[in-house]
DNA sequence: GCAAAAGTGTTACCCTTACACCCATGA
DNA sequence: TCATGGGTGTAAGGGTAACACTTTTGC
């Protein structure tokens, strides 16, 4: 009979903040031995009585209490982890949670928001975990509407542009995004208007999932 | 202490049969249980001395005797397998192999070269791993130069053009495809010809690694 | 000389990109 | 009235896609 391996779900867990309209990590600070913290993702162990897919969400939503979350796996780690302890793999997992949702459970496990340009160094390999999501993240954004996820139900074409500059840390043409995104045809612009941002005032727009599922059964794919 | 799960690796080895110009499959032939044969991808169980990585490596190894093969993670499945035996995942790595190189150890383990247009109902999940194998590949392929893994080491314009369209499902334009590849300034032409497949001849290219890494550090990327 | 595949250019169209001014409002 | 962000159109250029005839050679 063969040895079997521990198998670990981790989750880079993007969210976007619109206070400080950035792209944010959620991360975990242990504060073993003596003061020296230690980041890392959010991680569990499979059970024996779910799939993958499972697991990792239920990873994520012991963190969170967030079901109906956007997962995708990206891939299998099996990098050597610190020698003691018995041989692990990682299976890891993104997530794209829209933040303003949810504050309380975070903080229960010591879970912060990180603005992904001040990530500190993780442990084990999930730095690598990280910048494979991103790329990831760069790719799906750009080719499938998933960029809804990051943000509340209701937004301004502003919150979607910044949003899409920040995944693809890029700035975008105001006119151009604006004009792209309303010939996908897949959001509604609403008639209420956001005065938050501006003394005129913005209009929302929502995304619009049957008119989407509608084109997409019509060859239409979008593409950003 | 969690239970662990049996770890799978499960290679989805895609091959280009110069002769008929088809996209293959190496597939297994198991015949247990009075004549009901089953097929299959080639499988093996993960070690606890090795990667998941070099697990593939060494199984695909085992199967052909081939060594330095194109080969890229796909993506965990978990699903339930038949309930007898203990609780298993697997992992599925595609290879891109070329077909005439080696036939030996092959026919060994009663593995076969299957069209892609004929391939049998396969056990487990792996019908689904194959079908996500082909997307990937599509994707692959027209993003980056992987294409030339298929062929021999020199190769025909026709031949580069009909894997393309093997692997895409589509026709292509001849003038349009020569054109885009040349531009791409990545094959070096050679003085030779093959005359196998006509009376005129035609020239034989070659996959130029050097240029296409000096072209891509700056800036340029391979698109179909 | 003829059959069979190889090789080669041009044009039209669309999509992408670059770019600047007026509007509505609250203070 | 003015400061602030919101909203909008056009023109040029580059890339993609469609398309047909000539060349070479073995038989």
């Amino acid at each position: 009979m063969k040895d079997r391996p521990l198998v670990a779900v981790d989750c880079i867990i993007f969210g976007f903040d619109q206070e400080d309209e950035e792209l944010k990590l959620l991360l975990i600070k242990s504060d073993f031995e003596s003061g020296k913290s230690t980041w890392s993702l959010m991680s569990g162990f499979l059970n024996m009585d779910e799939t993958i897919d499972e697991s990792a969400n239920r990873v994520l939503h012991t963190l969170t209490g967030l079901t109906n979350i956007y997962m995708e796996q990206l891939q299998v780690f099996s990098a050597a982890y610190p020698d003691p302890g018995p041989r692990t793999i990682a299976v890891a997992y993104y997530a794209l949670i829209n933040i303003t949702r949810q504050q309380k459970l975070i903080n229960r496990y010591s879970a912060h928001w990180i603005k992904l340009s001040e990530k500190p160094k993780l442990i084990f390999d999930h730095d690598k975990m990280v910048a494979r999501a991103i790329k990831r993240l760069q790719r799906k954004a750009t080719t499938q509407p998933i960029g809804f996820r990051l943000l509340p139900e209701k937004f301004t074409m502003r919150q979607l542009q910044k949003l899409y500059e920040e995944i693809l840390a890029e700035p975008l043409d105001k006119r151009n995004f604006a004009k792209k995104i309303n010939s996908s045809g897949i959001l509604m612009k609403l008639q209420e208007k956001d005065k938050k941002s501006s003394r005129k005032g913005s209009f929302l727009f929502k995304f619009n999932p049957e008119k989407y599922k509608e084109r997409k059964e019509k060859g239409f794919t979008f593409t950003l």
